[in-house]
DNA sequence: TGTACATCAGTGAACGCGCGTTCACTGATGTAC
DNA sequence: TGTACATCAGTGAACGCGCGTTCACTGATGTAC
């Protein structure tokens, strides 16, 4: 094997971050290369091209958020209570450790019309929903429409983010993780 | 004055429906134009350019909503959760009246960076937050973050929202209304 | 009422440039022997 | 170890077309007298 892609990363990690706080079409291929140190052509050596770039990349961000989330879900110890605390400081922790790719999951998730994207397996607003189905299920909660209170539960704990991500002021995410748990017993008490 | 502008209107509907399906950058002025049937130039004759178009609607359509929202929350009788009450029955109410103008605020929020669109008067976000605030002072509700249980509730209430447009199956806003106002008051109750 | 003129929404075709993509090339690294 | 060759990440300049914008025009409606 020849020479290792030494900027790939570069390329991948500007773009992450210019994707998150232009979206996809205010992002230009050439602020790309700038911020990442490189020509534009380089780009075309790992990606076929833009779109398909960005694609690409929002699976595999997405792809590795949701095992983490589904990990806190269902792996380890505790009541139902526990493992929603377990999500919601997952959550707002990877959004401390990483604002950029936090950001850019959120901020472009509406932007691929028409695509399919994301296997239910990943996508972490059907993990959510199966999430709420099964401790209805199992008596953990009372019973309603899981399809809602999962709606409900994951509005009151992102919307959070959003705001803190646009620079309003206020508690940052990681240090309300713990009333916004406590938040989301209430919602799904009586959901 | 000479002949009215018949086809303006004609042109706004089309631009929000493109807009807010599409997204604004891929919304293209020749979309617009054929949707209304009218040729490219006829934007020109109102709208200095499709940004300028998109910001100006923007506005318009907050602004509209704003004063509804701001209307069920201070206006009428009713102690604190009977104007939550009615602010979530508004709003999913203007959704399902006009769901094209509601996404296009939704979808397109973000989509104008470092503008300066909307006066904080008009803005639902601090509208809320200001509610909130006022309900802690009058001892409505439990002291604590004002901005973080407004963000909390405006999560919870347009999530659903979020989730209908994209197509999941599960009630719909109106259907669902009262469920998510005493949602709303569960999460206040402490927060 | 009729005639002349002003206004301006809408037309249709052309323009031009911004931006994604291409491509011949360079040179660094890895492999064969 | 040295030499020849293959690979391929990255370059830099050019390309081309999609899409927003422009512009001379048409014709319908309103106003003056």
């Amino acid at each position: 094997m020849a020479r290792p892609a030494r900027k790939k990363g570069d390329i991948e990690e500007a773009a992450i971050e210019l994707f998150a706080s232009r979206g996809l079409a205010g992002t230009k291929v050439r602020d790309i290369a700038e911020r990442a140190g490189v020509t534009e052509g380089a780009l075309y050596r790992h990606y076929p091209g833009k779109n398909e770039m960005a694609a690409r990349l929002f699976s595999r961000e997405v792809e590795r958020f949701s095992k983490g989330l589904s990990a806190a879900l269902y792996e380890g110890e505790g009541v139902f209570a526990a493992r929603v605390r377990r999500a919601v400081e997952y959550i707002y922790g990877y959004y401390g450790d990483h604002p950029m790719r936090f950001a850019f999951i959120l901020m472009t998730q509406h932007g691929f019309p028409g695509r399919r994207l994301l296997q239910e397996r990943f996508n972490p607003n059907d993990m959510v929903i199966e999430f709420v189905r099964r401790a209805m299920d199992a008596g953990e909660i009372p019973d309603g429409d899981a399809v809602l209170a999962a709606g409900l539960v994951m509005g009151a704990v992102m919307q959070p983010v959003v705001m803190h991500w646009n620079g309003r002021t206020g508690a940052s995410p990681t240090e309300a993780a713990g009333e916004v748990a406590r938040a989301c017993m209430r919602i799904l008490a009586r959901a």
